[in-house]
DNA sequence: GCCGTTTTCGGCCCGACTGTTTTCAGTCG
């Protein structure tokens, strides 16, 4: 458990040193000591590259939380395989306490308490010996444990084996929707904000964060704890209301008063690191901050505004994508802060699939080329870019695909001539990268197309070697104009392949290859930590939905999402330029 | 443990809610 695997990630290293912060905790170790390892591990935890890479650079001091001290037990864990400091300090306890800590309620010495007395030793049973333990109504008997405390940890330990994935983006949107009208239908909301990782758009959402702006608080909770949708109450008040919704996520909704609206919405949005960073800058100010407003001797002073919030911290507005605690309070201090492009600077999109049947690949579209340009239309777009999958290999000729994809290319040239929309079309086509990096079309399927968005579909367990050889080899061809979903991954299913993003990036900014930003709330990829990475590299990037129906369109704003939190501006994205000028770069 | 536009010492983010407590500790976000 204490040992380091090979291979071990970024969360497994928070997770051993949230363990030893455990330890620590309940030996009444320093206070600060704790939080300065929980600290560590929050930062660990949120890094943007892999920590075994910041160890080879040689720059484990520099990641925020990590010091001397700490520094050295990780050089000795990623060389060793473990720490004998920390086994040391773990020596001793339980080792069921550990995983009692993942009941809701249960901090470290709560499940130390339990672990000793019951003697859970074992991590793979302290569960299920607890429950037992309850069952048989020990748990009361001990000293400050009551009848409620047994309730809550039968219930947690139900609720904990039910664990399941993060939302996806459109399911926690349904969810809060679902909330917030039935908040509405209360009367008593001037308004209503979704706050949290969801307005920060993160790639996935734990729980769903709530402000009610209202200056009658506690009708509304109680109005709140009468709706339908709530399976269990985990804490209420007139200021904040925990709930399990029926879908069996967390909703929490919080109450504030207009003028501190403000200081509600900021600190409600977080991020944590983000927050804590505000606040240790504060401080240096000797000002305290909170949800209510900011303290300045004594007095508290409120804010309606976010904007105002901000400024009274001598800070330029940040965006909330951006509040990850990852330089954005630096540069807003110095006035670097991106100007983040925005879903109204999108000018088409260049990649969707179509139902024309060529015999494809994977999955073909559900729309005609004509719903495709109606939704296009409404939208407002300029253009937009076709690109079904290329024909299948398998069973089919040379030939043959030459052929279909000439049969393709009329049927596209006979909707424009019959359209009498403004929106130009690129005829494009989605290409297979083999797993030796060969494309699955002919060179003279090529020649028939505008451009090709090449993109990985198999082969998902190769090295990082074999993978950035994979893709470079990709993009020889110049009819490759767009490097589709790059990493591949599907959000809670699949971890996507890993290059050497250095070779890579640096490919497509010398050949000028767009890399993708893809909509699809499932992929969100490129992730945004690399559309960071990309941004600084200087590589053009574009942002698609990857529709295979014409509504799916609108999902364009999931990707501008992503781009917004990899700081992107609107000139980093090449489906914000005029026509005229992607025509251009098309026919490089 | 970490960290530095008042510091290499002496600080370290803030508030809400719950349960078992007669004044507060534990947990959470």
């Amino acid at each position: 458990m204490l040992g380091m695997k090979k291979g071990m990630s970024n969360k497994e290293v928070a997770d051993l040193l949230e363990m030893v912060a455990a330890a620590f905790e309940i030996k009444d170790e320093d206070f600060f000591r704790v939080r300065a390892y929980k600290n560590a591990a929050a930062s660990i935890e949120h890094l943007s590259s892999q920590l075994k890479d910041v160890w080879d650079a040689d720059k484990l001091e520099e990641i925020p939380g990590v010091g001397p001290s700490l520094a050295q037990h990780l050089d000795e864990l990623i060389r060793t395989g473990r720490v004998k400091h920390f086994e040391q300090e773990v020596k001793g306890l339980p080792l069921g306490m550990f995983e009692l800590m993942k009941l809701e309620g249960v901090g470290a010495k709560t499940a130390y308490k339990l672990a000793s007395e019951f003697d859970l030793k074992d991590e793979k049973t302290a569960i299920d010996r607890l429950r037992r333990q309850i069952l048989a109504g020990k748990i009361k008997e001990l000293q400050g444990f009551g009848e409620k405390t047994e309730d809550e940890l039968l219930k947690a330990i139900g609720s904990v084996q039910s664990g399941s994935d993060r939302l996806l983006l459109p399911e926690a949107e349904a969810i809060a929707e679902e909330v917030v009208e039935y908040l509405r239908s209360s009367g008593l909301c001037e308004k209503i904000e979704v706050l949290g990782s969801l307005r920060r758009r993160a790639a996935t959402v734990g729980d769903i964060d709530l402000a009610v702006m209202t200056d009658k608080p506690t009708e509304l909770m109680e109005y709140l704890l009468k709706f339908k949708g709530i399976k269990k109450v985990l804490s209420t008040g007139s200021k904040t209301t925990m709930f399990i919704h029926s879908s069996g996520r967390q909703v929490d909704v919080k109450t504030q008063s207009k003028d501190r609206w403000g200081s509600m919405l900021q600190h409600y949005t977080g991020s944590k690191l983000h927050n804590i960073h505000l606040r240790k800058l504060a401080l240096e100010k000797k000002m305290s901050l909170s949800e209510h407003g900011i303290k300045k001797g004594g007095k508290l002073f409120k804010y309606a505004g976010e904007n105002e919030f901000y400024e009274a911290l001598g800070l330029k507005y940040i965006p909330p994508e951006l509040r990850e605690d990852s330089g954005e309070i630096e540069a807003s201090i110095k006035g670097g802060l991106p100007d983040l492009v925005e879903l109204k600077d999108i000018k088409g999109d260049l990649h969707m699939h179509t139902n024309i049947e060529i015999e494809t690949s994977h999955d073909m579209g559900m729309s005609s080329v004509s719903e495709l340009l109606n939704m296009a239309e409404s939208l407002g777009y300029e253009y937009i870019g076709l690109s079904d999958h290329n024909p299948k290999m398998k069973g089919l000729s040379e030939s043959a695909r030459v052929k279909v994809v000439k049969k393709r290319n009329e049927a596209i040239d006979k909707e424009i001539a019959s359209s009498e929309s403004s929106v130009k079309i690129f005829k494009g086509m989605e290409v297979d990268i083999r797993p030796d990096g060969r494309l699955a079309v002919s060179d003279e399927v090529l020649g028939l197309l505008d451009y090709a968005v090449v993109s990985i579909h198999a082969s998902f367990r190769q090295s990082k070697e074999e993978a950035t050889e994979r893709v470079l080899r990709a993009f020889d061809h110049p009819r490759v104009k767009i490097f589709g979903h790059p990493t591949g991954r599907m959000l809670n299913k699949r971890e996507g392949l890993d290059y050497d993003w250095e070779r890579v990036f640096e490919e497509c900014r010398r050949k000028r290859i767009a890399v993708e930003i893809n909509s699809s709330p499932e992929r969100l990829d490129l992730p945004d930590m690399l559309v960071r990475q990309a941004v600084k590299t200087g590589v053009l990037l574009v942002i698609n939905t990857d529709a295979h129906e014409a509504s799916s369109m609108k999902g364009m704003r999931y990707g501008v999402g992503v781009a917004r939190r990899g700081w992107a501006e609107a000139s980093n994205i090449i489906n914000t330029w005029p026509y005229k000028r992607v025509e251009k770069w098309i026919e490089s």
